[in-house]
RNA sequence: GUGGGUGUAGCUCAGCUGGUAGAGCACCUGGUUGUGGUCCAGGAAGUCGCGGGUUCAAGUCCCGUCACUCACCCCA
């Protein structure tokens, strides 16, 4: 007796048959346009890296624990890209001599991470990844907030859908520092309380800073920082304020398209300045859409010129989960236009013939491959989701002609297979 | 790593205090050998996730295990 293998995707990747093919792809493509408008360039890179160059960047919880790594043939460490970055920070450094800078890149790379799966995360994702290297300007961060906007409209999301929550990495760690009264060696994990503050009642929290080393008087100032919001920038000396990218920026117009909160903390390591992140706004969808940052060195690891930069990723599954919560997904599209068939075996040659004509004017055209009933073929045209079919008799095919059939009216005409294709061609729009 | 929920036909699920595996949809064929979507008739399709136990008898009860899923933890 043969035991079967199972059918299932490896657990957390996915496989698209192609009626969430089409909607992926109509999705990203809308998204590929608006980046494309601004400039940037599409641009890919290996999925297996060297598994040094995510060690001494990336989160080390990622290292440690969801990072797919082999050993190849000659003894290489090797990683599946569990993010783009570095690849692409090993790219730029590693053609430093031919770009101008400022370089405008994107990519959608499929990203591996080891994580158990749930709402919003799996283990292979298909990332939009969008950069620009080489400029300090905060210019750069009005760009991206303007991107990201016309992005998320183009998806057809409305403004009360989601938020675009900014903040500054030079403005938290100087409310921590000069405010809170902070020790810089405590400022990483002060801020990781920061980041879990609304998950946790206060005694938990007050516990944590306790055991973290912050007095009982830092701790209240912290809970005072909180609960000022925005305002907590206020009390910052000046020279934290011209070093954060963010405080030009909010006066700047686009200031009224982001939601300005300083205590904004994402994971990653490398961001050095403007981070941000967007939110649905509805609470089915909890986790962030997408963010992403401001970099000083991203190319450190591979070079001593450092270049600056800005950036992004956009995983697929949070955005696929806010279009479905938001009725926003689009319909796949039918893998097919015409049909066209024969009513007798003999007529295979002929409807090969007609088809081959719709082909060259762009339809899209099959043939049954075997003779059944016509009305069984009819119905299988229509749940292909073809728009008409093409029938081809014994005596009009003699006389030169073909009949076509509008599957949504039932509407028949009989016609030269010269005037076929333009009539298809109406008829599909 | 922790906790909850769920595993029965391709899909969605029903199956009561154990007693011969079901429905709807989808699929195939015919009614209509040159005309679909409706209707009618018929058909194919299930190791009831897997393993063990209790029992005359297990989809149903017990134990274990695996998978899926949601949340926690963590987080590009």
């Amino acid at each position: 007796m043969t035991e079967y293998l199972p059918t299932e995707p490896y657990r957390g990747t996915r496989d698209f048959l192609p009626p969430e093919m089409s909607v992926r792809t109509q999705v990203f493509h809308r998204l590929y346009r608006v980046i494309e408008s601004y400039g940037y360039e599409r641009y890919d890179g290996p999925i297996l890296e060297p598994t040094e160059i995510y060690e001494s960047k990336t989160s080390q919880e990622i290292v440690d624990q969801q990072l797919y790594t082999l050993t190849d043939r000659g003894g290489r460490r090797l990683s599946l890209r569990p993010e783009m970055t570095p690849s692409v920070a090993r790219m730029i450094a590693g053609n430093m001599g031919k770009l101008s800078f400022p370089v405008r890149w994107y990519s959608h790379p499929n990203c591996h991470r080891y994580e158990r799966p749930q709402r919003g995360r799996v283990r292979e994702h298909w990332q939009i990844n969008v950069d620009l290297f080489g400029s300090a300007s905060p210019a750069v961060e009005i760009e991206f907030v303007e991107l990201i906007h016309d992005m998320m409209a183009a998806l057809g999301a409305t403004r009360d859908m989601y938020v675009l929550r900014m903040s500054d990495r030079v403005l938290l760690d100087g409310i921590l520092t000069e405010v809170v009264g902070v020790a810089d060696e405590l400022v990483r994990p002060t801020a990781r309380l920061l980041d879990r503050w609304e998950k946790y009642p206060r005694e938990k929290l007050a516990a944590d800073a306790a055991e973290a080393g912050l007095s009982d008087a830092q701790f209240a100032a912290l809970a005072e920082v909180v609960g000022a919001g925005a305002a907590a920038v206020d009390g910052l000396s000046a020279g934290v304020r011209e070093r954060s990218m963010l405080m030009r920026v909010l006066d700047s117009p686009v200031r009224d398209l982001i939601d300005f909160d300083p205590l904004v903390v994402r994971g990653f390591d490398y961001y050095t300045s403007t981070v941000f992140e967007v939110f649905d706004t509805d609470p089915a969808n909890r986790r962030s859409l997408f963010g992403g940052g401001r970099y000083d060195n991203l190319t450190g690891l591979f070079s001593p010129q450092p270049v600056p930069g800005f950036g992004f990723g956009m995983g697929d599954v949070t955005i696929m989960d806010f279009l479905g919560t938001h009725g926003l997904l689009p319909q796949p599209r039918p893998g097919v236009d015409v049909v066209v068939l024969p009513t007798e075996a003999e007529l295979q040659g002929a409807v090969r013939e007609a088809a081959r004509r719709l082909r060259a004017a762009g339809l899209r055209a099959t043939t049954p491959l075997e003779v059944r009933r016509l009305g069984k073929e009819i119905g299988r045209a229509d749940k292909a989701g073809a728009r008409a079919v093409v029938i081809v008799g014994q005596e009009d095919w003699a006389a030169g002609k073909v009949t076509m059939r509008d599957l949504a009216s039932g509407e028949q005409r009989q016609l030269t297979l010269d005037e076929l294709v333009p009539a298809a061609r109406a008829l599909l729009g």
